[in-house]
DNA sequence: AATGAAAGCAACCGCTCCCAC
DNA sequence: GGTGGGAGCGGTTGCTTTCAT
């Protein structure tokens, strides 16, 4: 435990901000700029460490920062971004002017609790791969299996406050529609899940328990339980096609997406290099395989959509003109996709 | 009206990365 | 190449507010 190196040196006080101490966090750093962190409270006359004031500027104080509900659109891309980047909220929140990487974090984690909670009274009966949800719904794991990962948006019957914050109020009834949007928007993803088949979790993360919510499933996995390079059936989806088509027309790797991240060009080598990528992954997946009724979660909740799509090129393009020291996540590593051919 | 539970949010903690030396 | 300090990030905690009973 302990104190950060630049709090220890000092008494500095924690806890909430008081208007005094915003003002003059914000005077200072209006007329100065914030430099270097760590000498931002001394010039300020703040008895605070140096990352209290950052913390403070960044997901408080800052011009412009937005505060109030997330917006539809926001949530989609929210949603859209965590299947493609996982955790990463920083990278998420740099996506949404104006909100910040804890903002997006608070938001995501009460939400999962949200969905979390809204299938616990759910028999364990009602899981199964062929009975367990109307098409357009996407199933939670109970949470003794700790899953958290990305999912649906839980929307009905199961609700929200009403809303807080001034700037973005709405009745309960708009709040409903809202969801239902949200709803919408959700149904084709899960409708074309059957066109995936999956792969490549993130490495460390155990079957089941709590650390599935920080290893959504990557948004395109491919199939190593059958023969290598297999076609299924579902892979003639619409989505499919066009990206298969739209991949083709772009120069890219043909049976693959572009890499993610610096050094995934590598794996569209030759086919001996993709036999052992695809056995490591092979592997990797017998390490970690999900218990059942995880497995039957994570196979309701693989969607993707255009939308995801022209989703998943912006991310690339950022992912691949940023260098790859900031970019270590597995989750990137396993967003492969295999064709059709 | 009182009280406990749930939700929302701000802030802290610990870790990792980057960079200067 | 090794080291230390600063910055940034993700996970977690705990306080406040709101809701339900």
């Amino acid at each position: 435990m302990g104190h950060h190196s630049c709090c220890n040196q000092q008494k500095v006080k924690r806890g909430l901000w008081s208007p005094e101490e915003d003002e003059k966090l914000v005077r200072y750093i209006t007329t100065h700029g914030y430099g270097c962190w760590s000498e931002v409270p001394e010039k300020a006359g703040l008895q605070r460490c140096g990352k209290s004031c950052r913390l403070r500027w960044i997901n408080y104080l800052r011009p412009d920062i937005r505060r109030g509900r997330f917006t539809p659109e926001e949530e989609k891309l929210i949603i859209s971004l965590h299947a493609i980047v996982g955790n990463r909220w920083a990278h998420i929140a740099s996506h949404l002017p104006g909100r910040t990487d804890n903002e997006i974090k608070n938001y995501w984690n009460s939400w999962i609790k949200k969905k979390i909670r809204k299938h616990v009274p759910a028999p364990p009966a009602s899981i199964s791969p062929t009975t367990a949800s109307p098409p357009n719904s996407l199933i939670a794991a109970p949470p003794c299996t700790g899953s958290t990962g990305t999912s649906s948006v839980a929307g009905g019957a199961n609700h929200r406050r009403p809303l807080q914050h001034p700037t973005f109020s709405c009745t309960a009834d708009e709040d409903e529609q809202h969801h239902l949007q949200l709803d919408a928007f959700m149904g084709p993803q899960a409708q074309a899940q059957q066109s995936i088949v999956s792969c490549g979790r993130d490495e460390g993360s155990p079957p089941g328990g709590a650390t599935m919510a920080a290893a959504p499933p990557p948004l395109f996995m491919f199939d190593t339980s059958g023969p290598l390079f297999a076609t299924t059936p579902a892979q003639e989806h619409p989505f499919i096609s066009s990206f298969t088509a739209a991949m083709a027309e772009g120069g890219c790797y043909g049976l693959q997406l572009p890499p993610l991240v610096d050094g995934m060009g590598a794996m569209a080598m030759d086919d001996h290099c993709r036999y052992e990528i695809v056995e490591e992954q092979k592997q990797q997946q017998q390490r970690r395989r999900p218990e059942p009724e995880l497995e039957l979660e994570l196979e309701e909740e693989r969607w993707v959509d255009d939308e995801q799509l022209l989703m998943w090129h912006d991310v690339h393009d950022e992912l691949t003109t940023t260098p790859s020291s900031n970019l270590q996540s597995d989750h990137h590593s396993s967003l492969l996709f295999m064709g059709p051919n």
